[in-house]
DNA sequence: TTGAAAGCGCTAACAT
DNA sequence: ATGTTAGCGCTTTCAA
């Protein structure tokens, strides 16, 4: 059958190199940035592209360079307005590359199983997780399709053999120890998220290690189980309720949005209590809030781990330095 | 040279045929659903599979078949967590149809036609664009793509032509009209997000013609001019300064972010103003807002969105109907 | 039902 | 610098 559809199919190198009087093997040298091809070629081959509207096609490419330029983004909760921050970072990032974000949905009923063996299936050539809640058993699945190089941004975990790009976070919960030791706090707390064990609390360490010269003791731990803005209220509330006015002065919550459940339960309960968190999430910003919290380098975190998963023997762990940022939320009085 | 690899190579249909003592061709088959294929040949196909951990390639599968099963999610915006509530169900939902999501992110730096470009080179089936703020630049993009089908989630417009999968704006914006007046108020105002000559406010619209009803009008029409917690308290705010204590007794915000930068000016001004947002976003619920919100039947949306790309005939808008989600927010005493 | 030939659109490697 | 052969991993089509 003749090609009476021509006009409606997408063009191929052939068609170009027709058009352009060359083989097709031409011109997939003149969309070969170093290939060795005359000038003049690449032009001709060049302006019948354009004629036909013709780019290559990155599938077929992929298949015969056997990269695909598709990189997998495991995200496992889609509650927390931080991981759009994310999001946006790492799909910037890859596009500049000449990359694409495949989002890959592990949250709720989504088998993780699944979806990663999804991801395999359709060539990717890495696995960023994001900031997700990394489990023995997400680790274990990410090695068994073993030719995928993956790396885990904004968590740290004490796994050993896994690259990690994340904030310092000793060193941030350090600074936020300091900061509210400066406002004359004597009793302090700490709110934390979901617990496994193969993640490591290392914002929580930074910040106890940091009182604890002063032989201060975190008096109160506070676990709501998962970033959830709601257990994060609940589990102040039923604090404040079980200890009337002997309560802690300060707290440092895991990230932002347990810090707004918290400041919310605090302001129920007509209490005063310091609040810090933890991501900057735009809402932190909110007079509502004026929440102090610390902004994590994703632009940093994100090359970072870019970089990594280019260049396999690049690998290695990171903690970047962050940056406090500064509102109302910590000072004693408000 | 012999394939020394072959361990650490993903197998392939040959690498199954040798070991099952068939050919490749019987291997594609019996992971071909209805392929005609005895019952004996394909579990001895499927063991040895299993044996060597093969899965189908599929960016080769989409070569050979002309359609890749991924689809191109286009966002524009990643400040409003109700972002995250789409992203998670178009995940989801393609997940569960063998499906699989790129997200293209056109916001900010991102030049959109770069990236429509690239999407369109990944060979993506189809683009859904969500509750973008769609411009007419862009369409006009979308169609120069003209082989890929597209369909804009959650977003009224009334360019033709054009497939839009939304919440039915126009009765949403009447109930929350009714709701209001209901509780007495008699002098209301609008706050309104990014405006394009291309989108229709149709919540507006219907709430701006129920009140009509009554002979009343929207005697104020805030423009935040993006959908943006700053914009919407900062436009909030000038307006309080503005008009002293002659100012509206209750307001429709096109969305919760903005409602809840309303809220916040409110407050700042100690004034009593009743709100009511849309999107239902988690934070709605937090009990510094406590904010009345419309939910947007996301799943149905993305349901009929998926319907749409897959069957270009049956294509064709529809609007479908959310819910009010009562908290305080509307109310005239909080 | 099964095997074989041809082709999806591209690139690596070799030949000229 | 350019054309050719072969091949990426799969499916479609045609024979047997």
């Amino acid at each position: 059958m003749p090609d009476i559809n021509a006009a409606d199919r997408k063009s191929t190198a052939s068609d170009v190199a027709k058009l352009a009087g060359v083989s097709k093997w031409t011109v997939s040298r003149a969309f070969t940035p170093k290939a060795s091809i005359s000038q003049h070629s690449r032009e001709k081959v060049l302006k019948a592209a354009d004629e036909l509207g013709y780019k290559p096609n990155l599938l077929a490419r992929g298949l015969s360079k056997n990269k695909s330029n598709i990189i997998g983004i495991v995200v496992d909760n889609f509650e927390n307005p931080h991981k759009l921050m994310l999001l946006n970072e790492v799909t910037t990032q890859l596009q500049n590359k000449a990359k694409i974000a495949m989002v890959l949905n592990i949250s709720n009923a989504n088998s993780s199983t699944r979806v990663l063996t999804q991801a395999d299936q359709f060539q990717v050539d890495a696995l960023i997780f994001l900031g997700s809640f990394i489990t023995e058993e997400l680790i274990e699945l990410a090695i068994t399709i073993k030719h995928i190089p993956f790396v885990v941004v904004g968590r740290s975990t004490d796994i050993t053999n896994l690259n990690v790009i994340s904030t310092d976070d000793i060193s941030a919960g350090q600074e936020i120890a300091k900061l509210l030791m400066t406002q004359g706090f004597s009793r302090f707390g700490f709110m934390s998220g979901p617990e496994s064990q193969s993640t490591w609390l290392a914002r929580f360490e930074g910040y106890k290690s940091y009182l604890a010269k002063s032989n201060i003791n975190v008096e109160a731990v506070l676990k709501a189980g998962k970033y959830d803005r709601q257990r994060g209220f609940a589990v102040m509330d039923s604090y404040l309720i079980d200890h009337g006015d002997d309560h802690v002065e300060a707290i440092f919550c895991e990230n932002d949005i347990l810090a707004i459940g918290a400041l919310d339960a605090i302001k129920k309960h007509g209490k005063k209590i310091a609040v810090v968190g933890f991501d900057n999430i735009e809402l932190a910003n909110a007079t509502s809030f004026a929440l102090t919290s610390y902004r994590q380098p994703l632009n940093l975190m994100v090359a970072q781990a870019l970089k990594v998963i280019e260049d396999p023997n690049a690998s290695s762990s990171q903690q970047l330095p962050g940056k406090l940022v500064l509102r109302n939320s910590h000072k004693n009085s408000q």
